[in-house]
DNA sequence: TGCGACATGTCCGAAAACGGCGAGTCCGCG
DNA sequence: CGCGGACTCGCCGTTTTCGGACATGTCGCA
């Protein structure tokens, strides 16, 4: 399998940007779903990109708003169709991402159970590290064994902001939290 | 740079089948242009498809007439426009081979040279074998320096028949042979 | 004439290196 | 004792690197 980072940009139908708290957000789509959320200057980041466009499209204005509400402090904000571009095994770690709930926290140890490999922690690290779709797939929540904070592509400051904004923001959870959240596989 | 095949099956948007003298052929087109023409069970043929769609479209259908005319024997029989993918080098190779004329041949050094590396000869036959889109683009017509068949992705038998009908049907050549050939690059 | 060596871009398979880990050991410190 | 920090080693998917193999042709040397 190739890198997945081509294979968005290749797949990619509309970009745009937004100014979030913690920095300048790059968001990208595809036929299928949304595809990706970076944050600027990230590991990882399709630096070919940079065309700060606006939105012309109904699902990236959706996920605008839904990430507003995010930082804002609501629980369960997102339900936007994703796009996750990635080798199989990849893909099924940012499944399981998708399965820890706001304001809570895993470890890549826990993941890797999940997944079928325990033994695999590591790889999971490293597939943790490169989720596509930050903030959306919560790859923020997930700690070392012994609650290490361990990496965050975005920088450790941005993954102790979100996790301090999800502690915080506990208590505002929307009442009836039917995440129905549809993957599309590619 | 990655595979050329997996480029074009990505690009691709419509394909069909026709039954030619010397077998079935596969051909695929993108938003650009003609794409790839192939032999069955040829060597590099995209195996991952085998729709034999029919053709509801005008380049593929045009390619089919024009096809069926130069198996008739007629010179100047293409002017489809072509969506070559693969490396600078291959296309800079590929294009050299449209240069050739029909019944006419060329070797793998005398190419090396058009393309301006003199001593890539035999890179060049790498590239001439990887030639996605068959007798279009007159691979066929590339012998070594003294005059040997060498090799043909779809058989050398089939080389053989190539050249033997262009060399029986010279006289057939149209008046006038202002072939445009408009070529897309990718 | 005949044989070996070399030049050249790309693909492909194998092998090695590299991580956003985790468990286990050893040690120093209250 | 009991706890925490530094160190070592096995784990495993992905990425990178490397070494051949090719649809050849030219040159030097016996």
């Amino acid at each position: 399998m190739t890198t997945t980072l081509a294979s968005i940009q290749q797949a990619c139908t509309a970009q745009c940007s937004l100014d979030s708290p913690l920095g300048p957000l790059l968001l990208a789509r595809t036929a299928r779903g949304l595809a990706g959320i970076w944050f600027d200057n990230q590991q990882h980041h399709p630096s070919a990109w940079h065309s700060p466009q606006q939105p012309s499209d109904d699902l990236l204005l959706r996920t605008r708003q839904q990430l507003a509400r995010y930082f804002d402090g609501e629980a369960g904000a997102f339900d936007v169709p994703l796009d996750l571009h990635g080798t199989p095994f990849q893909r099924s770690v940012w499944q399981a991402l998708l399965r820890i709930g706001h304001g809570h926290t895993s470890s890549y140890g826990e993941i890797a159970a999940q997944v079928g490999t325990p033994n695999a922690s590591r790889a999971v690290g490293a597939a943790v590290g490169r989720n596509p779709v930050a903030i959306v797939v919560p790859c923020h929540r997930v700690l070392g064994a012994g609650g290490a904070l361990t990496g965050y592509a975005g920088g450790l400051e941005r993954k102790v902001a979100l996790l301090d904004l999800e502690r915080k923001s506990q208590h505002l959870a929307r009442p009836a939290q039917t995440v129905q959240r549809r993957e599309v596989f590619a």
